[in-house]
DNA sequence: AAAGTCGGCGAACGGTTGTTTACTGAATGA
DNA sequence: TCATTCAGTAAACAACCGTTCGCCGACTTT
């Protein structure tokens, strides 16, 4: 499809990506509302002005980078609830996708957690879209299984909320175990890669699968025990 | 105790509070690390220069808040554990306690909910150390009861956990269903007070409960069933 | 009553910010 | 080939920032 978009608009993209990069980067430690457009074309090596040849605020680059970091996983969802043989594997799964998220996109990740409750409200409300879709597809997928165990579509919403709920803090918890570029701390014993404390990780990854465990406990007794 | 406290501590201590006040009210709209010290200041009605007399920092008085915000909160816990008759009674007792907590003081919630991850350490750290304080307390109450059943300590600190990011789930929940001054919407329908849609606070109170009730059905079972 | 403490003031500093303006020059399409 | 589009430039703008300095004057201690 497309006939490879030509020079010019691949060069704009360019350019486009590299200030969506910077910023990404720059937010690692410090919030969207304190971000400043000059901070970003100066990381890039643009002039200032060509800000507003791609973004019309900082916020609407904010938006831009929920899309990208949330837009992704509406696939997801489908693909690990379709390898499930019992409860237990699903959790495993489930935990082992948020731990891979976070390793592989850990910046994207630190975003929605900074934003989600951040300062700037289209950026809320575009995370809170996108969670909100999220919730939905979950709930879409354990729908079947419970309404044929009688459970009402409020209360399928209810656990998918729960369920999602659980998983950003899970990968939060993720972040704090594996900080990127801890400063304090010099470096790390293992020079090998950027994770942090490979055992707290493995703790963080435990207490998530056993209070899964428990809630999905807690569903199989739902109104029957 | 301590002899009335002169006059000059009582007048250094009320442009404090007028610091801290200011602060909280600004960041309602902003979060920590693009709240300015001047803007603080001009609002109080002070010389910017005073403000230094107070705080070293930013950060200094945002951490100064979260003590504020999270300090009184250790009484609450054993006041309602103690009152319990009953699994369903105890939920409704803390979800009633939470939006209580969010209605008295919605600028403290909101604070603690945006700068968890925000952009500036200490306050993150502070936020932290003061959660898990609570996680402690937590855990401390229902050891009795559970380690009698047979629960290791390992898993009564998960559950422990569980509860308290769920109860900070539910807060920002509650935050989210009564907005403040929510601008773009012009008044309220009901000039009463600033409590905003009543059905959504009542329908994030019932999914609440009911994912509470999920899980204390989980932990009924747990290892027993 | 004298000496000392200290919270707040006002001014100045060097630096950064977002935004606008007119412009250049390469890719584009007729 | 020639006119047009348009991503990026350079400069200037007023406004704001955090921080430092010396100073004042009301409170406090001796």
């Amino acid at each position: 499809m497309s006939h490879t978009l030509g020079v010019r608009q691949a060069q704009k993209q360019k350019t486009r990506r590299a200030l969506l990069d910077a910023g990404l980067r720059l937010l690692e430690d410090q919030s969207l509302s304190s971000l400043g457009l000059r901070e970003v074309t100066r990381v890039v090596g643009v002039a200032p002005a060509a800000f507003y040849r791609h973004f019309r605020d900082m916020s609407d680059l904010g938006v831009a980078l929920v899309e990208e970091s949330l837009g992704s996983l509406h696939g997801v969802v489908r693909v690990i609830l379709a390898e499930r043989d019992g409860d237990e594997q699903l959790i495993d799964a489930t935990v082992e996708a948020v731990a891979e998220l976070v390793r592989g996109y850990p910046a994207h990740i630190r975003f929605i957690a900074r934003e989600r409750h951040g300062g700037v409200r289209p950026v809320r409300e575009a995370i809170a879209a996108e969670l909100s879709r999220f919730a939905d597809e979950v709930a879409e997928a354990f729908a079947p299984q419970l309404t044929a165990e009688g459970w009402s579509l409020e209360d399928v919403r209810m656990l998918a909320e729960l369920y999602v709920d659980h998983m950003v803090m899970t990968a939060t918890a993720f972040l704090e175990a594996q900080p990127g570029d801890q400063p304090g701390e010099p470096s790390e014993a293992q020079p090998g890669e950027g994770a942090g404390d490979p055992e707290a990780v493995r703790r963080v990854a435990a207490t998530a699968r056993r209070q899964l465990l428990l809630i999905s406990l807690g569903r199989r007794h739902w109104r029957t025990g």
